[in-house]
RNA sequence: CGGGGUGUGGCGCAGUUGGCUAGCGCGCCACGUUCGGGACGUGGAGGCCGGAGGUUCGAGUCCUCUCACCCCGACCA
């Protein structure tokens, strides 16, 4: 190779790799695969057509899945009136750092500067506005109106919105100031049944990561450490991905009486008694994406979950003259009619720009699961080349009985990639006796740690200060076992599952 | 908020101790040849060098101030 196309090669394919700089890695893919862009706003993105399309499946999945455990989409105000967040304690003031606030409601010509604007000092507002970081504070406030009596019970409700929380530092899709989510928001009439909602939404979210996003998940519950601000108990599900650190991919909280109280929602009982609510809230984000980026991707960029990939299919056609591309391009075409009726999202792409080969790298670039490329030799043996994203793997196949083939190999390629994120999470999950087993354990491997706490507040923050790693759940399904605390030594009958956390 | 970077056509960069008309690669437009793993030729278009002020005969380059974004850490879904 001449040393010109050596240089070229090198620019070209420059998708980070990811033992080099794996957060490098990451916004490659983000910025290069057309998923998002950074905005001219700090902290905020642009998530551009192919992005948005993938938050679309997400989105109509779940959708769907709520309205199936009986949910109704409503939608409430961006803005929260301050003395609304500070009615819940807990959560005002887990929120308060991180809130936008409007303090004014117009803007004037500035005397000053000609042609610039400036905050009308007239236009004060009585009381500011908090551009909402979660909606509980006006949900409850609503939902003071909609509770009477046990008969309005249970109320569940879901909104699809955007909120904004001002992190100090943002990474794309992970965490952004503005981002895109789902919140449910429920009210109950016993304590029993709220929790039992909470946990039905974190089954639901589970049952979502593994089955549409091909991510395998560690379903538990969160340390008095690490719950959201204004919860009794908060459940998550939490994902390993490759450079051994764990995400939360998604939560729901059971959140006792405490909004009830603070929003002062009260219903008659059977027995003509008042009582307050019980209440649950549950999310997910655009993080989602993020997660699957950093779980399935590889050096040659995104691998995307075939039952959400925005394109599931791409076909290539190859052809040696224009008469040649166009007789290729009409089989191109008839085979998506014939992929499209059987619910395959197919792109053909004949853009007589492009060779071949760039297209190849694009669309892996873009993680679109499976590829076909037909050439003239395809067309003389009515075959067709057929290559999977997730191994890298191509074949020649009969172009007879492609679509029952295809649908085939996505759920295989869908299955594939859950088994490699959950191999990947078992290799990387090491159960320890020792605080120093740990220490070397996370700085060597990473990945989960299982150990002994003895489920102090003090001892999870002592190990956090020393290592940077948090307990990230306590498994659902856990039994207990005897033992001791790493860290005090004292007798503990909880493992904690232990990583360094995005 | 601390530490480190970077700002020069759409993208990635070069531009020396100040000096002529600011370059290169990719991309873009036109035409032609190509097409089974990021093709090539020819001809084009595209820049108040992040902003303001200063030094100078002369500033992308030197000085002062400023703004923005990115990365690393502290806070967090």
């Amino acid at each position: 190779m001449s040393e010109r196309s050596a240089n070229k090669e090198f620019e070209i394919k420059s998708v980070t790799p990811r033992a080099k700089d794996y957060a490098q890695w990451y916004n490659d893919l983000v910025l290069k695969s057309g998923l998002a862009d950074y905005s001219a706003v700090r902290g905020c993105m642009v998530i551009k057509p192919y992005g948005y399309a993938l938050w679309e499946n997400i989105q109509r999945q779940l959708d769907q899945m709520f309205k199936e455990t009986g949910h109704q989409n409503a939608y409430f105000p961006l803005f929260v009136p301050k003395s609304f967040l500070e009615k819940e304690e807990g959560h005002a003031e887990g929120f308060a750092k991180e809130c936008a606030v409007v303090t004014h409601y117009r803007l004037k010509n500035d005397p000053q500067h000609k042609g610039k604007l400036m905050v009308d000092p007239e236009a004060k507002l009585e009381e500011e506005l908090v551009v909402r970081p979660t909606s509980e504070a006006v949900i409850w406030n609503t939902f003071k109106s909609w509770i009477r009596s046990y008969r309005d019970l249970p109320l569940l409700i879901n909104q699809w919105a955007n909120i904004v929380r001002w992190e100090m530092r943002t990474r794309l899709f992970l965490r952004t100031t503005e981002f895109l989510w789902q919140e449910g928001h429920t009210a109950h009439a016993t304590r029993e049944e709220a929790i039992e909602e909470a946990r039905r939404m974190l089954h639901v979210y589970a049952d979502f990561a593994e089955h549409w996003l091909a991510l395998p998940v560690l379903k538990g519950v969160k340390t008095a450490a690490e719950r959201f601000a204004g919860a009794e108990d908060t459940y998550c599900i939490e994902v390993l991905v490759q450079d051994g650190k764990a995400i939360q991919a998604g939560t729901s909280h059971f959140l006792g009486q405490n909004f009830a109280k603070a929003f002062d929602v009260t219903f008659t009982n059977r027995n003509n008694q008042q009582e307050y609510v019980w209440a649950t809230s549950w999310g997910v984000s655009t993080r989602l994406i993020g997660t699957i980026i950093m779980a399935h991707g590889d050096d040659h960029g995104l691998i995307l979950p075939p039952r959400v990939a925005p394109i599931q299919l791409v076909i290539i056609p190859i052809a040696r003259s224009s008469q040649q591309l166009e007789q290729i391009s009409q089989v191109a075409h008839r085979l998506k009619s014939e992929l499209t009726a059987h619910q395959i999202r197919v792109r053909v792409d004949d853009d007589p720009q492009q060779k071949p080969g760039w297209k190849f790298t694009e669309y892996e670039l873009r993680g679109v699961p499976l590829r076909i490329a037909i050439g003239p030799r395809d067309l003389e043996q009515n075959t067709v080349e057929l290559a999977r994203r997730d191994t890298l793997t191509k074949e020649i196949v009969p172009m007879e009985g492609l679509s029952t083939r295809i649908q085939t190999l996505l759920d295989d390629i869908h299955h594939n990639m859950y088994r490699r994120v959950l191999q990947f999470r078992e290799a990387h999950t090491t159960y320890v006796q020792s605080y120093d087993e740990f220490k070397k354990v996370l700085t060597e491997k990473g990945g989960f740690i299982v150990a002994h706490w003895d489920g102090t507040t003090e001892t999870e923050l002592a190990i956090k200060e020393e290592t940077k790693a948090t307990i990230r759940c306590i498994p659902l399904d856990q039994q207990p076992v005897p033992g001791k605390c790493i860290y005090s030594g004292k007798p503990s009958h909880l493992q904690a599952w232990f990583a360094i956390a995005y």
